[in-house]
DNA sequence: CGATGTATTGAAGGATTTCAAAAGCCGTGG
DNA sequence: CCACGGCTTTTGAAATCCTTCAATACATCG
């Protein structure tokens, strides 16, 4: 097993950590490793896809661009997320890092090989892709039809959820993305990404620091977005 | 096989054409039918999920609800085309019957022997979520940053290309879907999409009879979509 | 400390929504 | 056959929200 393996530490239940990392070495699963700059591509739409990709570290952002320039993100990556482990033949959007990360990059005929031998894998894959599809349509369903503020605090309840998911705190989130970033990412322009934050702050329900925002007022913020309320039995249970 | 099987003509390429309807009678696959009028429910968010459909005849379509009623309707899907193919536990959307429509059901169990047992059948449904995650992701693009206009003919290029994939023509859509319907799909409301229709109406681009409607201006369309031109070459050809 | 890129804030403009009314379509029944 | 009611579609005018354009403030790094 390659040093960067045995000291990546991406969250359980994460594709490589409990099904690729199992098998390296096993029939050609040898994974290699990239280190990149924010701004580096990682591929792009069109390509011809060789590699699914797993985040160790950083922030990677998947992006469509139409001819004219416009651009929407459809989705950040954090460590222990995958993409292209549905061996697509050719990549259907671009990636590159958001800030600067290092990625697995595992070949796809090794990892066909060990789809098709193991059945429990498969299962896996599909339901990641239909994970994957759930939350596109999600985003379709912010995307058509909420407002910017309504869009903004969607925004920062997945990423808080996501934070969760990887072992992190639910309220104070590094998000050191641009407001263009998230602006491409939420159907907005970044003067109106802003404008929604700063709003937000001087209703005390986030507040800023740099590149961290901490979500001050979870129950509003998820109401905003449509979503139902965080842990409401936790705050009604007594202190243990 | 089942009468209705026997009869049925839904496209080459579709999966029941190609895959389910040869092993009909093997290991427990066995579909039944259901015949739904315009306004049916095939199932709702959060079912557990029992069964794969497919198409047979009509429309139906896929659309989640928010809790304050607003609605986005992911997609129509015809005759030939699949819906919970990829055995989810759980449906993350709803289905109903656009217009009168007549679905085949598989049962989940079955069809999951069948994948475990053929690799071949294993790597098509995991290439139809890559495609329908490939359009839902164009969808958000198209729901991020389009207009009314562009989003409007970029409906009518999809509908005209899921019209070619099942052997129909190009440029006379049937599409009994009402403006709400449509606005739902395209995050407008129905009056937008009412006048959008009239102005393509009155600059020549389409032509509207009832439920019928005829693409005059391909290419016209396809660039306001943000699409490559439709058959260049064919154009340019000498007529035969 | 100045330079560059990013973020914030302001004011005007525009595209779509909202609200409201009129027109059109269709099936039913007199 | 025509009239009627219910429904969808069309059209109009005002309101709204977001964008656009422009200027200022803020950070980060040499």
């Amino acid at each position: 097993m390659p040093q960067a393996c045995a000291r990546c530490r991406v969250r359980n239940g994460s594709l490589c950590q409990d099904f690729l990392k199992p098998r390296v070495g096993c029939r050609g699963v040898q994974p290699t490793h990239s280190a990149l700059r924010r701004g580096d591509t990682l591929f792009c739409e069109g390509d011809t896809a060789r590699y699914a990709y797993v985040i160790a570290s950083g922030v990677v952002m998947a992006y469509k661009v139409m001819t004219d320039g416009r651009r929407l993100v459809t989705g950040f990556l954090f460590p222990g997320d995958a993409m292209g482990e549905d061996c697509p033949d050719v990549h259907s959007y671009s990636a590159e890092a958001a800030a600067d990360a290092t990625v697995c990059m595992y070949p796809h005929d090794g990892l066909l090989a060990l789809v098709e031998a193991d059945p429990g894998l498969g299962r896996q894959v599909l339901k990641r892709a239909h994970e994957n599809l759930s939350t596109a349509r999600d985003q379709m369903l912010m995307l058509a039809s909420m407002s910017a503020r309504e869009r903004v605090a969607h925004f920062l309840m997945r990423m808080s959820a996501a934070a969760v998911r990887r072992g992190e705190p639910a309220t104070v989130l590094w998000l050191p993305l641009s407001r263009t970033l998230i602006g491409d990412h939420l159907g907005l322009t970044m003067e109106t990404v802003s404008r929604t934050l700063t709003q937000f702050r001087r209703e005390r329900l986030i507040a800023i620091r740099g590149s961290e925002i901490e979500l001050c007022d979870l129950s509003t913020l998820s109401e905003l977005a449509g979503l139902p309320p965080p842990n409401p039995v936790l705050e009604l249970l007594p202190a243990v």
